[in-house]
This record gives structure tokens, sequence and C-alpha cells, in this order.
DNA sequence: TTGAAAGCGGTACCAT
DNA sequence: ATGGTACCGCTTTCAA
């Protein structure tokens, strides 16, 4: 009952319809519209082809180029939460080294929920991804084993797993924490406190790890209530972490925390506690969050490029899946400290 | 060369492995593993099926399928700059709501970018994708000719067109332009400026012509430059826009601004005058952004529902990609003034 | 250089 | 209820 229009919505042209306007065969149609290094193509054929396509608005069907070929060139991208401020950087950064090699990028937000991450990973698998990146990788848990057993190729974003050594795309956060130390080392600081974020991230185990081994190592001795984590990454937990510290005789004259939400709780403890920041307590925060350059007073942070920690695990994936053989490595960034007012001589 | 092996990773099974393994016919498998409401199987057979799919690791092949049924279950979602705070929560609630009814997101951020659009625009394409959500739309560019006659259903969000009829997720904006001025008239303010967000966007066109419509309609007399459009979104831009109006004798006792980062600029120029803010010059931004109950003073903003948007617009497609009938619909929220404590009563 | 034809992994129509 | 089979749109091997 469908009236056949020539052009008109409806009905894509194939390339059968190409190669017939052209008049040439399929096959010399497919030849003239791929690669014309490989195939010999006669140039003037190919100018038919190429002519008789644009005419008819000929979009080739990647779904059957997929299926016959045997290679999707499509990437999935799995994020915890976009809401969380580091996130929207490294997707932007991966989806844009992706595009820039041809390669579609398939997007889920799982909400730190296990069962979303395992219906989306399964979408993923069944459209025959290239290759996954994942944001959402916790430290204790191993890769999923219909994904390990899938053959895939997988770069991890910004986090590790313990056990097993997959690529990745991190950042050093020993580097991190040793700037934000020796800063207020330099201060003149002793009594200095972190307030970590969960561990079930890699880079929430390695501050922690890190701020350990350099105050140690730097020479300060300090109560082991000092190096805290803490249940979650909001204002809240900074406050209250923070608010039990400060009611110690032997208060902590600095603090450092895991992440910049947690640092402005701890200007709340601060103030509840009759204190001054940075005049009685120093505060740095971590990843320099937008806005954080407004707050009151503005934030010392480390700053984390995560924008560029996208575009290099996009980097590590294509360049595993174009050379056969590049080894499976990994990359790492550095933070820089970013000294702005939250931060003060230490109180003598 | 290569190995024939039984399980692991190389080679996936196909639905013709699963029918060997199950001792029934490849049609059979097909029907067994979908929707068994259609066509009739052996409810034994089923389950032998559905088992050697299981013991195989079967995962259809989402590729062939598409092909096949000449249905590509995915979305594609452009958006303009995932920098940009408000976009994360309304890609966030679309892939949410896509997801839930199957639908792949297939995601591209252009950079604002018109070549980046069109790019990403073609891959969807190529894909067959079976709509796209676009925030990237300009008020007066018309949907690039080859989306329109693609005949693939699109869905704005966030953004409509001026002179074509697109179906569209947007907020009213005139509802947060007049809940703002509303509490600065209440507040005794008469002298009220509006800085706008440029005007390609139909969100930053609606929220001046509300801005004077219902200035108009509350009686207030106000200088032409008192309502106008800055050429960016940043600090500078807010900052630069309000010292011009500073200086003007019949200076504003209040500002309203296009977003807030303008607002935060505004901040700047009343300090830089030698004003307070609020007790000279009130002011209220737009789409409250993370942190901005932070700032000092705390910003009085326009919330806006991004995250529901994004699931309304991803809602308003998969409607319209199920019910054949369904006419093609748009969808608008409401924002809601948050008032904290960068406005108060006009001075005396 | 071009034509012919097989077939990727499924789905759906037809017959049994 | 199940088996047989054409075919979706394209790439690629093989012949001509």
């Amino acid at each position: 009952m469908s009236t056949e229009m020539a052009d008109p919505a409806g009905a894509k042209p194939t390339l059968r319809d190409v190669a017939l306007a052209a008049g040439v065969h399929l096959a010399t149609a497919s030849r003239a519209l791929s690669d014309s290094k490989t195939r010999p193509v006669n140039p003037r054929t190919a100018a038919l082809v190429r002519q008789a396509a644009a005419k008819l608005g000929y979009v080739p069907d990647q779904v059957a180029r997929s299926l016959r070929t045997h290679r999707t060139p499509a990437i999935g991208v799995l994020i915890p939460d976009m809401t969380n401020p580091v996130m929207p950087p490294l997707v932007r950064g991966a989806e844009q080294v992706l595009a820039q090699h041809g390669y579609t990028t398939l997007f889920a937000d799982t909400d730190n929920d296990q069962a979303a991450e395992t219906q989306r990973l399964a979408m993923f698998l069944s459209w025959r991804v290239a290759g996954l990146i994942l944001a959402t990788a916790r430290r204790d848990q191993p890769l999923a084993p219909e994904l390990v057993n899938s053959g895939v190729p997988v770069v991890l974003m910004s986090r590790k797993l313990d056990a097993t050594p997959v690529p990745s795309a991190t950042i050093d956060e020993s580097v991190g924490i040793a700037q934000a130390l020796d800063h207020l080392i330099g201060l003149g600081h002793r009594r200095i406190a972190y307030l970590g974020v969960p561990l079930w991230t890699s880079a929430g185990h390695e501050r922690l790890v890190a701020f350990r081994e350099i105050t140690r190592d730097r020479g300060l001795d300090l109560p082991p209530e000092f190096a805290q984590v803490c249940d979650g990454y909001s204002e809240r937990d900074g406050e209250a972490a923070l608010a039990a510290l400060l009611a110690r005789p032997d208060r902590p004259t600095a603090v450092l925390t895991g992440n910049d939400m947690m640092a402005l709780g701890c200007y709340d403890a601060i103030r509840a506690a009759g204190l001054r920041c940075p005049a009685d307590v120093s505060v740095v925060g971590y990843n320099d969050m937008p806005l954080t350059h407004r707050v009151d007073p503005p934030l010392t942070t480390v700053r984390v490029p995560y924008f560029d920690l996208g575009r290099q695990a996009a980097s590590l994936l294509v360049e595993a899946l174009d050379d056969r053989g590049s080894t499976e490595r990994s990359v790492r960034l550095t933070p820089r400290l970013l000294v702005r007012d939250s931060t003060a001589p230490a109180p003598t």
C-alpha cells in the first residue's frame, strides 16, 4: 500500500541503488566508496559512483557493515555518576578522541548500581563493542567474568584494580598528596589530618596510603586518628569527621581532604568550633571542582587533569585496537597543587 | 592456524551453536530466546534452548538483529559541552530512561562546534539510530537537512527552534523570571536589571523576553539598558555588564542574570564599585549550579529541574517510537526560585 | 579493473 | 510447535 518514492524519506537508498544509478555493479560501488588504496578502482568509475551516492543522499549502513566485517567501531563508556564533578571532563575527553578515530561512544551512567552496570555491560557486549572504558571499577572487585572472557579490550579510567593488571589512565596520587603536605609543612604545620574518601576506589586508597607514607617520611608523628576515611563524599561527611578531631586537645592545625566537598564541610566544622580558616586551621581540598575558587575562603586544592585523563584513556584503547602488538600499557598523569586562600602559616 | 576452543574467548557462540547444542533448529532457537508471546514454542524446548544458551555463554548479536529487523535500539544524544553544569543531569536523566526501555545511548559532545556536530550526526545516522536527542539546537538554525529527510525522530532537550516545531522538553522560562522578579519586587526593588545569556538558545531568548514583559506588566519603568544581553556566559561577562550599570546615577538596586556564573561576576562588580551584596545590590542567578549555596553570599537563584528534563526528553522520544500514532508533543517543566542570601530589601 | 556470488548472525514467513 | 529458507546491506574472495 505504500507508494514508491524516489528520494524523500521512507526508504534509505542502499548501495544497490547507488550502483544502479551509477550503472556499475554493487561490488564496484562498494569498492569505489571504500578505501581506494587497497582496492583498484578506475578513477572515472569511482567519481561516477560517488556522484550517484551524493545525489541519492546515500549513507552507508554501519550495521550491515559491522555484521559483515565483524568490526564494530563503537566503544562503551561506563560512568558511575555524572553528577560527580570529575566525570564530565573525563567523558568529554574520551569521546573527543574516540570520535577523532572514528569510534562512536556508547554511554551509560550506572548510578553506582551493580545491577545497572551489569545491564549496561550486557547491552554493550551485545553490540559487539570494540572496547570498553570503565570509570566504575572498584579496587577489590575483579572485572565481571562475562567481560573478561568476552575478550573485549578494557581500559580503566581514573581507577585501577588491586589484583588484576588492567590497562588504565590514572593520576599519581602520591604526587598530589605530597605537594599538599609539603605546602602545609612549609607553612609550619605539624599536626596535619587527612579525611579521606571511601577506599573502594583505587584513588581513595592511594591517597590514604600516600598520606601515611609521606607524613612518616617527613618525620611527622601523627596520632592514627589523624588519618581517617569517611563514609561518603559529602560536606557533612567532612564536617563530622573534622568536628571530632577539633574537639581534641591536640587538634590539627591543618586538614587535607579526599575531595573538595569534604573540604567545604571542614569549613563548617571549623566555624562551628569557633575557629577560623585559614587563621586557625588550614584546609586543602582535592579535585578543584568548579567554583572552589569562589567559596569563602577560596579553596587551596589539588587540581587533577581529568580532561586529559579521559583523552589518555581513550588513546590507550584506540592504540590497543589499532596495533595488534601494542603491549597493553597504562598511563599516569600528574596533578598539581593550586594554592589559594584556605591555607596559611600554622598558628603559633 | 588458530586452535578451535570450546568456550574460551576467541569466537563467540552464535545462535547456530546454541541450536546445535540444544538439538533443535536454528529458527526454533531464535523463537525460544525471543518473545514467547508472539511465537508458539514448547516450554520444554524453550527451556532446553535457554539452558544451552546459558552454558555456551551465548550473547545475541545486536548488530545482526538490527540488520534483519531494521530496528536499531539506539538513541543518539548530542551535547554542546559537558562542561556546562546543566548538561550532566540532562544526560544522566536521558540515559536512565533510555536504558530502561532497552535503548543504548550514543553520546557525543560537540564542543559547540558545527563541524563536530555534523560529523557526529553522520555517525549516528550511519548507525541507523532509532531517534535523536539534541541539546545543541540553536534558535535560528533549522535542523540539518540530512537530519530532516533522514526521517529520524528528534526531540530537543532544553532547547527549541524559532521557526520549526520540533518536539521538545524545556522549562517555562517566564515562570522562573517571574518568580525572581516578584521576589525582588516584594523586597521593594524597582530598578532591576537583567543581564542575559546570549540569544542563540531559545532559553536565552525567552528569558529576555519574559523579563521585558513581566517588568512592563508589573509597572516597572526601566531604561532599555537595564535589560541587556552579554556576549558570553562567564563571570567576566557578568562583571563587565554590571560594572557599567553601576556607574549610572540611576543604578539598579537588584540584578537578575541569565546564569549563575554571571551572577557571581556581579558580586565582583558590586565589590569593585565599593558596594555590598545584598545590602546595596541584590543578585539573583539562574540554574542553581553546584556550590552556589557555598559562595559568599549564598546565591539566590532559579533552580531548574534538569535531571527531570532529561528524563522527559527521553520519554517523549521513546513514546513516539513505541506508539506509531502518538502526536508529537512537547513537555514543559517548571523551575522554582531558591531564595538564599544574595537578595535583601531594597536600600532606602 | 570489474562482475559474480557467498555469507556475516539473526528474523520471520511459509510449509509441514 | 518446529523445520526450511529467503534475506537484511554490505564486504570480500574468486573469476573473468
